[in-house]
DNA sequence: CACGCCAATTTTGTATACAGAACGTCGATG
DNA sequence: CATCGACGTTCTGTATACAAAATTGGCGTG
């Protein structure tokens, strides 16, 4: 357990962790004096934490009135996954020369065995989302490049925030479960043509599930996905 | 002329210019108490300014024992080049999808005549370099994504940092003025592969001659680029 | 002579106070 | 009744003061 002790990595993390959890939906604004009071800090450490947030992309200054939390129209989810596909493929192509082959072949018997994690009724799939993360990590580390892990680790904040949107469709993560075996599988197996070709087949589909549900909830037209609104 | 009145942006610009400018090089400790009574600003903005510089990656904390501006050691320039294999790949597709025509083929006209930029005894081809920004703002702007903008921004952050080694070679340039004009072409032309495979191989050519310059300056062996050193 | 510990100083992290700017509101006038 | 202007409130931006932590130097001891 890693105790941040200064004050205002707290309230990054503690801000982030609400922004990507839907306490603070998008267009919430946060206000300095009134977000410092809330956390029960000054507002030198909370500016820093905004800043830093900022620097995410999870908020933006909305025409100089003050912060407010981005918006995750259909349009930017789209332009996220515009660059995902662009990072994740190369990660995976690293990762196919680079990787550890053992630590890859034992995801890969994991991801095998997904269908096991997915029965326990877990409302939250913590045990998948692990696995995932577990993967994740493995390819952090394959890549050893400190440029592409932290562009993919704010894309991943981001990714976590849509999440939200997709988790009740226990068929498409059985799907998903399966096109990141196949990820896995090239990684291990070094074959980084296939590897990258995988994850663009699994960011092809994510995508369109993102996009099926934005229509079935506001049907038709390019409307955001959730409202704006205050909690 | 954007006039930037708050105190932190221009203590962040003054900083940012310094590390790409190597006036401040790579090693060069930053101290608050020093850089603020150095820039005539108070610590508070300062401290703003050197976050935005952290998350740029241009400066980072090294142990704990204060800020110091990022090495550049070729490792590290090969970590640049492998995200922006991605993301200029990326970027040229898209601009090739949704690239106002017109617009590049008067950029292509332009690279066409690159020579008599490049005759033009600029010691810092400010015009050659000039009409590469401008491809670059146009490319931005095609792709329309934010996202995708704000990372190849910071790129070329260090990327201006890392011309510094590879100026002095005329031969060099005008191969990378007509690796760019094939890549306009492709995109005036609406061809996202050629766009897409143009991009690549001028990648792989301005790494290979990065390596070439590194081999020249102290051969052999994998130490940095530049010795670390304050000013 | 080397290793370790303690103290002094510098440096970072945090809080608060002050100034300037912008937004909203209330009132007055056309 | 609508619109424009002025005033007041509230916000961000900046400076400074205070506290805590870490490093460096020196001194003592093994």
């Amino acid at each position: 357990m890693t105790v941040t002790k200064r004050v205002s990595d707290r309230a990054y993390q503690t801000l982030r962790d609400e922004i990507v959890g839907w306490e603070l939906p998008p267009g919430s604004v946060l206000g300095e004096v009134e977000q410092s009071t809330r956390l029960g800090v000054s507002r030198t450490p909370l500016r820093e934490a905004l800043a830093r947030l900022t620097a995410d992309g999870l908020v933006s200054s909305q025409s100089g009135r003050g912060l407010v939390v981005t918006d995750l129209s259909l349009a930017s989810i789209r332009e996220i996954f515009e660059v995902r596909q662009a990072l994740e493929e190369q990660a995976a192509r690293l990762a196919s020369r680079r990787g550890d082959t053992a630590v890859f072949a034992k995801l890969e018997s994991e991801f095998a065995a997904v269908n096991e994690l997915l029965d326990h009724d877990d409302p939250a799939r913590h045990a998948y989302y692990g696995l995932v993360a577990r993967l994740d990590d493995a390819i952090d580390a394959a890549v050893d490049n400190s440029y592409l892990t932290s562009a993919l680790a704010t894309l991943r904040t981001h990714l976590v925030r849509v999440r939200r949107l997709a988790v009740d469709d226990p068929a498409r993560l059985a799907a998903a479960a399966a096109e990141h075996l196949l990820i896995v599988q090239a990684i291990a197996a070094r074959d980084a043509e296939l590897a990258a070709h995988a994850t663009q087949v699994h960011l092809h589909r994510a995508w369109r599930n993102i996009q099926k549900l934005a229509n079935l909830e506001n049907s038709p037209g390019p409307a955001p996905i959730v409202p704006r609104g205050s909690p």
